[in-house]
DNA sequence: ACAAACTGGTTTATATTATAAACCTTTCAA
DNA sequence: TTGAAAGGTTTATAATATAAACCAGTTTGT
């Protein structure tokens, strides 16, 4: 019996598929540098959750995170790496096959 | 000071936004008919995962759900309703958002 | 006829996630 | 010098996704 049943979907990177995390990717790619308030205020997120997603991104490698100072102020500067790149990049590819 | 820095996301229907029920509606909303199997293969998921997740499309009224027989074995018809088409398409144009 | 295995599911338990609430440290203004 | 604000982090809670266990009926083999 031919089984063309077969699974056609590509699968979504946990890492991506969270709403803050790619709005977050989604900034970056296009930025290549945000601070953790201008990540805040364009995604409309509580600083505690940013917190713990730019984490998430961090430990996969897919951000680079710099605390710094602007004056005595604290800055955390974000970037996307290749490896983020890549992996959003990839992402979108598997979110075609479920979007066409 | 001018704030521009706003959300410029918009909402990611959560029922969606999940692996899952978003490949059972893309496949939905092509056929307009499918059966549990079909779904389950298709999808690569399990049966207690599907399940579960057919019952939430099925209560957001996303999904109809028709519990039948093909000759003496259970089949379990899902299609896709109006508002189920509504909501896939909005998360379209909120996904936009985020990759552009 | 009876047991074992298979179909087509559902229910329940568990692990992971996302999110908000509470908190901390330093700076600034009164 | 005290109190509020900025810039975060940590912790607790709620929601989710997933798998494991289960169930009723059917078919197969002996």
């Amino acid at each position: 019996m031919p089984k063309d049943n077969v699974n056609s979907f590509r699968e979504l990177d946990p890492l991506l598929h969270s709403q803050l995390r790619l709005a977050v990717m989604s900034l970056l790619i296009s930025l290549e540098e945000a601070d953790f308030v201008y990540l805040r205020e364009k995604t409309g997120s509580t600083a505690g959750n940013l917190s713990v997603q730019l984490d998430k991104l961090s430990q996969a490698k897919y951000i680079e995170v710099d605390k710094g100072y602007s004056g005595k102020k604290p800055r955390t500067v974000c970037r996307i790496t290749d490896t983020g790149r890549k992996a959003f990049e990839e992402y979108l590819e598997a979110l075609k096959t479920y979007i066409g």
